[in-house]
DNA sequence: ATAGATGATTGCAT
DNA sequence: ATGCAATCATCTAT
């Protein structure tokens, strides 16, 4: 059952949002301060910083890491020849080659700053740095290509296309709907009436709005941070150039590097808002939570409906389109509604007694009145059902017999209508005949349902005669 | 608060 | 696809 949404509406705590470094204060934050998480942001040796090491080699380093250090003796350095030791001024001891050159470089990040800016200055001005620079650029040069083999532009992400949409769908992202901001799933909710759910729309559209509200807050956020860690990088690496070999091409793929990052971030913000979304949806649209009772009106259609029919309480899908339309509810509504009354119909007669001789009390008046003036009655057509001739009726009642003489409407264009009453008229008769058995002892039992329980009589009528057209019906199952 | 009523859903059978 | 039976979740009367 998901959580945290009625009860205060909080975002459902998934670990994402902590993956995202989300703050104890529940905002969006980075970790820490500007400094990459992980993985190289320079791919340099430590002996990049000639010109200027002071910007690379600074104590408090701007979260630069090194990587693939030179080893200690240095790199075999063809170019490189015996130094002169009378181009490196003190402190220390004159470099005799190139290890001792290297030696003093990776030694000067131990220093003062008063001596690292000192041997940094030396180091600038040794003769060996231009023979050092174009080692280390040919040392790059293989690196980048090393990496560029491994990283290739990722192919575009169907997750994060399915999370675009859905949010679009949703009406979280993309432009705002005015008015109608609940999607056409709430109207097209079965169940309920139409116009008795305004302030679950209203309260739903609420809900949206706030998620929609966090969502765009966390995304300007998202794309702040994003633009203004890029700038951040992007200056480093300007800087840096000066002092190492550092194409735009690398630039622009540290870039791609950080909107990567970024995205994946920003992909997680998406899911939690889709999930946070699924979570309202489940809430607010859920049938069963919004469990309405039908009005009384359709209750009433739906029972003299059923009441007149009990031979046969299976409504035809036009009879329920228009039983739907008169009480102002759905198909699948009607559908259900039957369901359920056949079966707690069936369970438990005695229970309904007093509600059938209600309706087929109400609805013989009624074919009485159709009989009498030849006018139609108010209950759909029922294609399927008694109308059709498709279901038995019971021999049982002896004054059943007296009402043969309504089958021959049947076939007139009001016969439908007619024969739907015929059920009434018959549990009316056999309730007069035989009053004393009511009580505990429904009328139906043995008449509508069999054994089996399902919805048929036991023997056929010989009396009773099938519509034209439908010869072989007789003894057709009532259920379909 | 509770039991019963009721509309909806689900799994199965046909 | 439809109906049955069991069940769920909510409504309503007490």
């Amino acid at each position: 059952m998901p959580v945290g949404v009625a009860e205060g509406w909080a975002w459902p705590d998934g670990g994402a949002s902590r993956r995202c470094g989300r703050g104890p204060a529940g905002r969006w934050a980075w970790p820490g301060r500007w400094a990459w998480p992980r993985g190289p942001v320079v791919c340099a040796p430590p002996s990049a910083a000639m010109e200027d090491p002071s910007r690379l080699m600074a104590p408090h380093g701007a979260g630069v890491t090194l990587q693939g250090g030179l080893p200690p003796g240095g790199p075999t350095a063809p170019t490189a020849t015996p130094g002169d030791p009378s181009a490196v001024p003190p402190p220390g001891p004159p470099p005799h080659d190139t290890g001792d050159v290297l030696q003093q470089i990776m030694a000067i990040t131990d220093q003062s700053l008063d001596e690292a800016q000192a041997r940094k200055h030396a180091l600038n001005c040794h003769r060996m740095k231009p023979a050092l620079f174009s080692v280390l650029c040919e040392i790059k040069e293989k690196t980048v290509l090393s990496i560029r083999g491994i990283q290739e532009e990722d192919p575009p992400d169907a997750q994060l296309m399915r999370l675009d949409n859905m949010l679009l769908a949703e009406g979280v992202s993309g432009p705002e709907k005015r008015g109608r901001g609940a999607p056409m799933a709430v109207a097209a909710t079965p169940g309920g009436c139409p116009n008795d759910n305004s302030i679950e729309h209203s309260d739903y559209r609420a809900k949206l709005s706030q998620i929609r509200q966090i969502y765009h807050s966390e995304l300007e956020k998202y794309e702040q941070a994003c633009s203004e860690f890029t700038t951040h990088v992007m200056n480093l690496l300007r800087e840096q150039s000066r002092t190492r070999p550092i194409s735009p091409k690398e630039i622009e793929r540290m870039v791609n590097i950080i909107h990567g990052k970024f995205s994946t971030i920003q992909m997680q913000l998406k899911q939690s808002t889709c999930e946070a979304v699924m979570i309202l949806r489940s809430r607010f649209l859920d049938a069963r939570r919004k469990r309405r009772n039908f009005s009384k009106q359709a209750t009433e259609v739906l029972n003299e409906y059923f009441y007149s029919h009990l031979s046969n309480p299976y409504p035809s899908e036009e009879a329920k389109e228009e039983l739907a339309k008169k009480g102002g509810i759905t198909v699948s509504q009607v559908s259900n509604w039957f369901g359920n009354k056949r079966i707690r119909y069936k369970k438990n007669m005695g229970k309904f007694q007093e509600e059938a001789n209600i309706y087929a009390a109400k609805t013989a008046v009624d074919a009485t009145n159709v009989v009498a003036q030849g006018n139609r009655a108010n209950s759909p057509s029922t294609p399927n059902s008694a109308s059709s001739g498709s279901f038995k009726m019971t021999n049982s009642g002896d004054s059943f017999i007296n009402l043969q003489s309504l089958t021959s409407y049947q076939s007139s264009p009001v016969g439908g209508n007619v024969q739907s009453q015929m059920d009434s008229l018959h549990h009316v008769i056999h309730q007069a005949g035989r009053y004393d058995t009511i009580v505990g002892n429904p009328l139906y039992t043995t008449q509508r349902i069999d054994a089996n329980g399902s919805w048929q009589d036991a023997t056929t009528p010989s009396s009773i005669t099938s519509p034209a057209g439908d010869p072989g019906s007789v003894n057709s199952d009532a259920s379909n």
